[in-house]
DNA sequence: CTGAAAGCGCTAACAT
DNA sequence: ATGTTAGCGCTTTCAG
C-alpha cells in the first residue's frame, strides 16, 4: 500500500527520507536501492528499506547521480527533418530502442536544417553532458560537419562528412538497387527499365550500379536506353511511363515509391494492368504509399530503423565503427504484389 | 581564439576552473555566466571571466544546475506510436519547438502501446524530475490513463480520458467535419455524399455532426442516404465509390485521406473526372497521399504541430487549461485541386 | 563589489 | 554489516 509520498510538486522523496524512516544512513539506502554488488547488508536493514521506498514511493533522482558519478546517460541525436519526414522517423525510434537497451535516454532535437539552431541543438546536448551525439539526416546524402560536434563522439547516420573521421552508419543503396532488379529478374523479366532519380546523390548512383550489377550477374547486357532518370516524385514516374512502355520493358525499378506511385497512374491511363503487363517495383517502403496502391507495391525497403539503433551501438563501441569507410546497412525486399 | 579546452573526454571545463583562470570566486564566476540580475560585478572581473570562458571553452553543466536549484528543465512526451505514425510526428516537433522556447527540453519516449514500457517510460521520466509530462496519442481517442502519471503534472495530448481530472488538447473534429462540409458547398455542391468511418470515435461523430451542421446552416436537409459507413482505408473509399455514384452525389466528403485515396480509384475506374464530375475532400493531410494524389487532394489538416504545442503551453501554465472540457484546435482546410 | 560556505541528492571510499 | 565523510558542479544566502 503506497502512501504517495512524492505526489505532484510536494519536495520529492529523497534517499535521507528514506534512511531515517527505516532507521538505516543514506549508504545502506544507496546499496541497496542500487543492489550493490559487493553489498553486505543485513536481512532485516534491506527489508526495512525496502518497506519505506515502497511507503514513501521514492524514486531516486538520476540527475543527482549521474553528476556524483560523473557520467551521464544521455545520447543525443540530432536531426534535420527527420521527425517532420514520414518514414524517416523510424530513425528516431530505432535510436531510442537500443539507447534504453543500454540504459540510456535520448535526447532529441529536430533543427529543420537550420545552422543556427543545429548549433543551439548541439550546446544544449553537450550542456546536459550527453555520452555522445547521432548527427542525422532525413535522407541519404554527404553533410557538412558542424564544428561543435567535434566536442564530443559522434556518429553520422543517415549520412556522411568524408573526410571528416567521423563514422558513418548509411544504406547500402547498391545492394538495394541489386534486390529490387533481382527480385524482377526472378519472375521473368529480361528487359527491365529504370527510372532514375535526377538528383545527384548516393541514392542515384548507388542504385544504378546495384540495378547493373544485377542485370550482369543475369547475363543481361546493360542497356542505357532503358534508364531515364525522372523528377523523384510521382510527377516524373507520370511523366516517365511512356518512355518505359515505348522502349518494350515488362517491368520497371522506380527509384522510390512515389516514382512507382505516379507510374501506376501512367500504367492505368493506358489500361495497362500491373503486374500482369507491366511489372514494377518500388524502393524505400514508404508504407502510406507502398501499402495501400492497388495493387499494393513490392518495394526494397530503407533501413530506417536499423540505422538509428546501429548509430547507437556504435557510440556506445558495442559495435565497433569499421575504419573509414561508413557502415552499410542492408535494404530488405518488402514483397507484394506489383511484380 | 579558442584552445578547445573540453575536448572529448577530458574532464570537463568547471566553474572553479574558469574561476582559478580569472582569478576570482566561483560565485563570481556563477554570477556573470548567468548575467544575474542584481549582478554587482566590477568591470574588469567580467571581463576577465568572459575571456576565461571564451578561453577555456567553458560549458555550464545543466544537470548540476537542476541539482542545484531543484528544478529541472525537462518535460517528458510518452508517445504511443506517434514516432512510428508518419504525420502524427509533428505532435512531437511541435511539442520540442514550444518547449525549448521556454527554455526545457524534451524528452521522448515511444511506448509502442506497450503497458510496461510505458511504465517504465513514466519512470524514466519521472526519476529525471520532469517538469509534468505529455501523454499522447497518435490519433484521437479516449485512453485509460496509466497511475504513475498522477505523481506529476500529466496533460493529454490527442486524446482524453473523461473523469480522469486531466487537462487534455484535441482536435475539433466536428469543426473539421463543418469545414470540409463547407467547402464543398462554397464550389455549388448540393448533394454532398459523406464516406464515414465504421470505427465508432470522436472523429466519426464529430466529422459527422460537422457534416450535418454545415448542411443545416445550409439550409440543406440531411439525407441518411448520402452517408455511407466504411473502413477508413483505400480499400473502404474504393468500396464506397459505388454508393457515391449511385446516390447522384455531386461531392463527396472522405473520412480521411486514405479513403479519398480509394476513391480516386473508384472514379477513375468508371471514368468518372475529379473535380469536374466528383468532387472530393478528404481529412488528416496526410501529405505522402495528399499532395501527390492526382489532382492533388483538398483535405483538411490535423492540426498535430499545434496539439504538441498547446499541450506544452497548457502544462507550462502559458495557456491556462479549460476546466474539465478538453480544448479544442482547430483543424484548418487545406485547398488543393480535387474540389 | 566579491568571496566563503552551505547545500541540492547521490555515490564511493574509508572507517568502524 | 553499516555509518561517516568528502565530494560531483552549481546556486545562493550572507559576510565582508
Amino acid at each position: 500500500m503506497t502512501t504517495a509520498g512524492s505526489s505532484k510538486h510536494g519536495a520529492a522523496v529523497t534517499m535521507r527520507d528514506v534512511a531515517k524512516l527505516s532507521g538505516v544512513s543514506v549508504s545502506t539506502v544507496s546499496h541497496v536501492v542500487n543492489d550493490k554488488p559487493g553489498a553486505r547488508i543485513g536481512k532485516d536493514a534491506r527489508r526495512r528499506v525496502q518497506e519505506a521506498v515502497e511507503q514513501l514511493g521514492y524514486r531516486p533522482n538520476v540527475l543527482a547521480k549521474t553528476l556524483s558519478r560523473g557520467t551521464s546517460a544521455f545520447i543525443g541525436l540530432v536531426a534535420d527533418e527527420i521527425a517532420t519526414t514520414p518514414f524517416a522517423g523510424q530513425i528516431i525510434h530505432g535510436a531510442q530502442d537500443e539507447a534504453w537497451k543500454h540504459g540510456f535516454v535520448l535526447l532529441v532535437a529536430n533543427t529543420d536544417g537550420n545552422a543556427a539552431v543545429e548549433d543551439d541543438a548541439i550546446a544544449m546536448m553537450l550542456e546536459h553532458q550527453v555520452r555522445g551525439i547521432l548527427y542525422s539526416s532525413w535522407y541519404h546524402r554527404e553533410i557538412s560537419v558542424p564544428e561543435a560536434l567535434h566536442q564530443t563522439d559522434t556518429i553520422l547516420v543517415d549520412c556522411f562528412a568524408d573526410g571528416s573521421g567521423l563514422p558513418a552508419v548509411v544504406p547500402d543503396e547498391e545492394q538495394g538497387g541489386r534486390t529490387a532488379t533481382e527480385e524482377l529478374l526472378a519472375h521473368g523479366h529480361r528487359r527491365i527499365a529504370f527510372l532514375n532519380t535526377t538528383t545527384p546523390s548516393p541514392a542515384q548512383t548507388g542504385r544504378l550500379a546495384g540495378y547493373r550489377s544485377a542485370l550482369e550477374a543475369a547475363g543481361i547486357g546493360f542497356d542505357p536506353a532503358l534508364v531515364l532518370p525522372v523528377a523523384p516524385d510521382q510527377g516524373g514516374g507520370y511523366a516517365g511511363t511512356s518512355h518505359v512502355v515505348d522502349s518494350g520493358a515488362s517491368a520497371v525499378f522506380c527509384h522510390n515509391d512515389r516514382v512507382a506511385m505516379g507510374v501506376y497512374d501512367g500504367l492505368r491511363e493506358r489500361g495497362l494492368r500491373i503486374p500482369d503487363d507491366v511489372a514494377v517495383i518500388g524502393f524505400d517502403n514508404q508504407d502510406v504509399i507502398a501499402a495501400h496502391l492497388r495493387p499494393t507495391l513490392s518495394t526494397v525497403a530503407l533501413p530506417h530503423y536499423e540505422l538509428g539503433a546501429a548509430g547507437v551501438r556504435m557510440l556506445l563501441g558495442v559495435d565497433p565503427a569499421p575504419d573509414d569507410e561508413p557502415r552499410l546497412v542492408a535494404c530488405p525486399p518488402v514483397l507484394r504484389h506489383s511484380v
